[in-house]
DNA sequence: ATTTTAGATGAAAAAGATTCTCATTATCAT
DNA sequence: ATGATAATGAGAATCTTTTTCATCTAAAAT
């Protein structure tokens, strides 16, 4: 099967823990998961992956360049299928939703940046924290409520 | 003293725990530093204070808009006294040193990124990770060693 | 100056995320 | 099929941060 393949082309061997991951990354709705999330999803489905294998394959998948890992604020990372196009976050303080941009300016001015300040750049992380349209809504909700 | 006045002013009681962190804030030349970095340096000069204390006292200061917090690569996080400047870090990956700085344009366009998703921008952390000219050159000496 | 009281502290336990250990098992080349 | 090599699962370990709770202290009241 195609996934096997993909692993394959990775440099990794094409096992069971590794394909199943790689298939929720794929199918899930959630762009953005946490390995909890990826560990309870594949409980659901009744398979027997461990945690621990969970995080170690979402760590070979990222240094294979099959993911991309993220940071946010709160020691919270998530991982998300590597589509080849670099992007940043903005996500929503009260639901947690993950939303993506890029500006071509802001990357220019990184990498400007970065050599001014005498750095050869090997990353970035750029997130912006605010409450999206949806709770901003319902805090009106709620608040004409009481 | 001076720290207590300060402390009262940002609505906290001067305690002696509270007074000493603040010091070590003031005194340190590390701008940057962890919770376990101020905790080490009270326990080097004696003071009987708790980590624990540490942690709390610090998380009252951000907030009481004192110090600033930045979350790095890794869970790792830094305090700095807040000298009303905004700015981003540019840290080299190799030695751990911070820099920082501050873009306009960048500053706007992701207030322009916030409005245009629909967010009410609550923060944001951009951070540049990169090789530092000083271990850009230390590496050149280690190259032509071998 | 002494008492009062709300709030702060220290020590240890707990929590949460991630990594490591190691005995067991599965993959892939042969 | 089979063996060498690498991967897995389970739980322990680590690291950072938070919480608990009995004790203590700063600042207000007396």
């Amino acid at each position: 099967m195609a996934d096997s393949q993909e692993l394959r082309k990775a440099g990794l061997k094409a096992t069971l823990p590794r394909i199943k991951v790689l298939e929720v990354l794929e199918r899930s709705k959630l762009h953005h998961m946490g390995a909890e999330d990826v560990y309870k999803i594949l409980l659901n489905a009744g398979e027997d992956i461990g945690l621990a294998t969970v995080y170690r394959v979402l760590t070979q998948f990222e240094g294979a360049r099959l993911v991309t890992r993220s940071n946010f604020e709160g020691g919270h990372s998530v991982y998300e299928l590597n589509h080849g196009n670099h992007h940043d976050h903005i996500l929503c303080v009260k639901c947690g939703k993950v939303d993506e941009f890029v500006d071509d300016v802001i990357e220019k001015r990184q990498r400007d940046i970065a050599a001014k300040a005498g750095y050869i750049l090997t990353d970035h992380s750029l997130n912006i924290y605010g409450v999206c349209a949806d709770c901003q809504s319902a805090a009106e909700q709620a608040q004409s409520i009481l």
